[in-house]
DNA sequence: AGACGATGCGGAC
DNA sequence: TCCGCCTCGTCTT
């Protein structure tokens, strides 16, 4: 389910009932009983991209990636879960509750959060406090500019946040034919495209409601929750065209698009008229 | 009731 | 380039 708004959420929502207190039990799918956390405090709840780190005072961090059906459960200590223990795949135990994830992707132990977020090589969170669009315009020069804007937004390398629901409305938004090669795209527009996944993303952080959306929480047209995502054959909540679809990168992924709102037409790319991005 | 595809990613080939 | 993940909500029958 999670792209980073999804993440920093559920960060947000650990960081208090965790922070500052002692785990008095762990254990993870992996390695069973993880005594080694007894009594240690924790020191820090934080999202990076679509990763969660859960550091601890004395050593070590735990990383944690959800995928796509990876879920936390929070419950009263001793009481009764809602799921199979089975499907557990890290619980983190304090003085009052149990913290549990089931079906995560990945759980990592590391000795830092900061060497686990190295390692990563990641590109800059777009939901980090602190937002520098020249760090990752630096990434997308080091790209090949053959590379579709589709492809490149979710590449997790070059900014972190951003997943599949998101690169389609996105694109929508900005006008943006999914297949059009990155070099063929202005600064300027990147510069917009990037701001404002930050705008969505933070704004789906902040709001109430459970499920994404791009219109926020009085939804768009009809109530509409997106624009373009898995909406194949709809008409286009703009102009009525028959919403499109293809599989797109090397991991295939679903992308969606109005043919007439976004047309193929790259010599219009440029918003500002300023140069396209140079060849790496 | 059953089929299908998924908001992600690593790894096998 | 494809598959596994072995779950779950949604759509079809």
């Amino acid at each position: 389910m999670p792209e980073g708004d999804t993440l920093h959420r559920l960060a947000n929502a650990l960081r208090p009932a965790l922070v500052g207190e002692a785990i008095t039990g762990a254990w993870s799918h992996a390695w069973g009983p993880l005594d080694a956390l007894k009594g240690e405090e924790v020191t820090s709840v934080e999202a990076v991209g679509k990763h969660l780190l859960i550091a601890f005072a004395r050593e070590g961090a735990l990383r944690v990636h959800l995928g796509m059906r990876g879920v936390w459960h929070a419950y009263h200590r001793g009481g009764p879960w809602k799921r199979s223990p089975e499907a557990a795949s890290l619980w983190l135990e304090t003085a009052r509750f149990t913290f549990v994830c089931f079906h995560a992707s990945q759980v990592e132990w590391s000795t830092s959060s900061s060497s686990q977020r190295r390692a990563l090589h990641l590109g800059p969170d777009l939901l980090a406090a602190e937002y520098d669009f020249s760090l990752i315009l630096a990434r997308l020069r080091r790209c090949d500019p053959k590379r579709s804007i589709g492809e490149v937004l979710l590449d997790q390398r070059i900014a972190s946040g951003i997943g599949n629901v998101y690169k389609s409305e996105l694109l929508f938004l900005e006008g943006l034919h999914p297949w059009t090669p990155l070099g063929r795209i202005d600064e300027t527009k990147l510069k917009a495209i990037y701001g404002l996944a930050r705008k969505l993303l933070q704004r789906n952080v902040a709001m109430g409601g459970r499920r994404r959306t791009v219109f926020g929480a009085l939804g768009g047209p009809g109530g509409a929750r997106l624009w373009v995502y898995n909406r194949v054959g709809k008409a286009c909540l703009r102009c009525g065209t028959s919403v499109a679809t293809r599989r797109q990168g090397d991991q295939a992924r679903s992308t969606f698009w109005c043919p007439s709102c976004q047309a193929e037409a790259p010599e219009t790319l440029s918003a500002s008229g300023a140069n396209p991005l140079p060849s790496s």
